[in-house]
DNA sequence: CAGAAAATATGATATTTGTCATACAAATTC
DNA sequence: GAATTTGTATGACAAATATCATATTTTCTG
């Protein structure tokens, strides 16, 4: 069983102001898994009776609309926790947490992480800072999608993926999207998605090589993004 | 000076789980304002450095957007508090509030607040559980805007609106918004908006009457709605 | 490796939505 | 109460975007 204080991730969430022995115990009752590619984690509407620490990989947390497609609110990665709204909340999930990346993630029950909130305020405080984060970027996120066109935000989109996920050696986007994915982050049609990046493509501002993207000019996609 | 604990709207926020002596400790310090209809509480990107909580009347929380439209976030009743991200975030305000009615806020500075989260646990749940809400919405608003049509989220607007404000006695919605505003709540230029409310006038499903906007058929608007 | 399935790409077209112009109505100001 | 400003309404048009059809390429599967 895996030693959650020696975990390093743990020092990227809200965990880090666990103390000592808090730690021990938490990695008595936690549950490792390992998740592949295109799994989901949870899914909408699924009770989760706790939070997911993820160790390592990438996944994405999205909501089914009702025309069907898959709207991507969120993209999370190693270190960061998921479930705490709906653990918050006391409500099913909201969204759906699928794999981009074959991830390894720890589960905490929710009495646990109960107890870590009645026991210690920096714990919370910490819970409280990471969910406002997220709904601010949520707000900011909202008003792009309301005031934004599609070129816009998928100059936005390019950017906040290289900045967040950042390249392979060779330059290209670390964080492999299919298309579709793509088009679910920035709420648009996938052919709309694709026609945008072939028109980038054309006009030398990145590059598109197999399922690889290169941002080549990111002050012409920065300027595009306004 | 207004006596918090005889006060009814608290009993509708995070306010609730205080005591006896934390409400009288609370009356001493704040400070009561009355807010004009039209005029701001704050501003984005100012920094608020305490919450407001609303008394009577409501207001819009709004950001502006790059090409210079008002896209309002949420709308906030009686009851409900103002500025607890920032404060929780320590950071500027991420949005604008103004008074769509003449108001009646409480302002508590910071420094109260923070002894509340220090000694009263269930009043940092209460606000988590706030925020952890608004996440939520945030998250739902944003998929309705990233793949609803423009009338689909008109409809749905004019739903929400009734439910949750109210009527008057003649049966149109309470709230008064502009066009302009509505617009700004639903993501689009105010001519759309004019024009889809115009065509849902002229078949029936609403009336509009001056400023007045009376919904006529709820089924047929939720369906449009989806 | 062949064939099937899925993902990507592109064209043609329809629909939605935004923009600009202008008219009209209502509110405000002097 | 006339004049000005502001908000609402509508038409004409342009631009953005979705949809449907169909290639083409890539990936998967047996």
């Amino acid at each position: 069983m895996g030693k959650c204080d020696q975990c390093i991730v743990r020092e990227f969430s809200s965990l880090k102001a666990l103390g000592k022995d808090e730690l021990l115990q938490m990695a008595d009752c936690k549950t490792s898994y390992v998740i592949k590619k295109g799994e989901p984690i949870f899914e909408e509407g699924e009770s989760v009776n706790g939070i997911f620490c993820v160790k390592d990989g990438i996944c994405k947390l999205s909501k089914l609309s009702a025309n069907g497609k898959d709207q991507i609110v969120k993209l999370v990665k190693p270190g960061e926790l998921l479930g705490q709204r709906s653990l918050i909340s006391d409500e099913p999930a909201n969204l759906s947490a699928v794999a981009l990346e074959d991830m390894e993630v720890c589960f905490i029950p929710k009495t646990e992480i109960m107890g870590f909130f009645n026991n210690n305020n920096q714990f919370s405080m910490n819970v409280m800072k990471t969910i406002c984060g997220d709904l601010k970027e949520a707000d900011d996120h909202m008003v792009s999608m309301a005031q934004k066109s599609v070129k816009e935000r998928l100059a936005e989109t390019l950017l906040y993926l290289e900045d967040t996920f950042g390249k392979n050696s060779d330059g290209s986007l670390h964080i492999q999207l299919s298309r579709e994915e793509l088009a679910g982050m920035i709420g648009t049609a996938t052919e709309s998605c694709i026609r945008l990046l072939s028109e980038l493509n054309k006009i030398g501002i990145i590059d598109l090589t197999g399922k690889k993207i290169t941002i080549l000019d990111r002050n012409k996609l920065k300027r595009m993004a306004e």
